[in-house]
DNA sequence: ATGGTTGACGATCAA
């Protein structure tokens, strides 16, 4: 089985694309991120029509998750809508949903940016994965995967420059304590080891052309489902702007191999 | 410190 993570930027622009790189790739599972609309606005009868059935959560033009599979979409649940502290219904919504697909429990999560340090969207992020992690905590003796864009360089090989991050969000210690909290209750990290590189590119300064990066989407897997997995590659070329159609994610998506 | 780019119920905000 084949399962991949792709944060999306827009599902409604980019839905050509998704439909290409699930065909290309032959995708078991896809699970998407910042889908950026509700589920009646997009256009999903191509991916119907090439078999896959889908399921959404999200109503607003900023979060939004999705997943796609074609080997099975059972169970699904919609997880963690609490609203920020300060209240924000913006920030609040559809940032997680899970399936069973295959056999495996798959969650698609898009964990909060946290804009800022000194913001409380980065209270609001730390106060969120620490929910994740107290819910996760029973999934894995189960085949579950947490994928997703996880808004965190865990190590600084993962940033192009770290100096330039100092004030930053995504490598601050409480953040990347929060992602090692979950290696340490006995996820595994089932990319780095096949795919290093970067999966995100900011849009400006030409930061692709000159591979100047994040490594921030992850795919954190349960024991059993991790002895299963066979490779995983990013697919750079879905982030090149050089190549397809219109413009890209400034994500690229992350492929795993499961035996 | 700022700017650069992309998307969306666009006149700004979020990333």
């Amino acid at each position: 089985m084949r399962i991949a993570t792709w944060n999306v930027n827009s599902l409604r622009s980019r839905i050509d694309r998704v439909e290409a790189f699930v065909q290309r790739h032959e995708i078991d599972v896809l699970a998407l991120q910042e889908t950026k609309a509700r589920e009646d606005q997009l256009p999903l009868m191509g991916l119907q029509a090439l078999g896959y059935d889908i399921a959404v959560a999200g109503t607003n033009q900023w979060n939004g998750v999705a997943l796609i599979s074609r080997v099975g979409l059972d169970d699904v649940e919609v997880g963690f809508p609490q609203q920020p502290p300060f209240g924000d219904p913006a920030a609040a919504e559809s940032r997680a949903i899970a399936a069973t697909c295959g056999g495996v429990r798959i969650w698609s999560l898009y964990i909060p940016n946290g804009r800022k340090p000194d913001d409380p969207h980065y209270v609001y992020k730390l106060d969120w994965l620490a929910r994740l992690r107290e819910s996760a905590d029973s999934w894995l003796d189960g085949q579950t995967a947490m994928v997703g864009d996880w808004n965190i360089c865990p190590t600084d090989d993962d940033v192009f420059d770290v100096k330039q991050f100092a004030k930053s969000t995504h490598v601050t210690p409480p953040e990347r304590a929060a992602f090692q909290g979950f290696l340490d209750d006995g996820w595994a990290e089932v990319t780095r080891a096949h795919a290093p590189g970067y999966t995100y590119w900011d849009y400006y300064r030409q930061r692709f052309e000159r591979d100047r990066g994040l490594k921030i989407d992850f795919v954190l897997a349960s024991p059993t489902l991790a002895s299963r997995v066979t490779g995983a590659f990013i697919d750079k070329d879905e982030r090149d702007p050089a190549q397809g159609t219109g413009s890209p994610s400034d994500h690229a998506p992350v492929v795993v191999d499961l035996s």
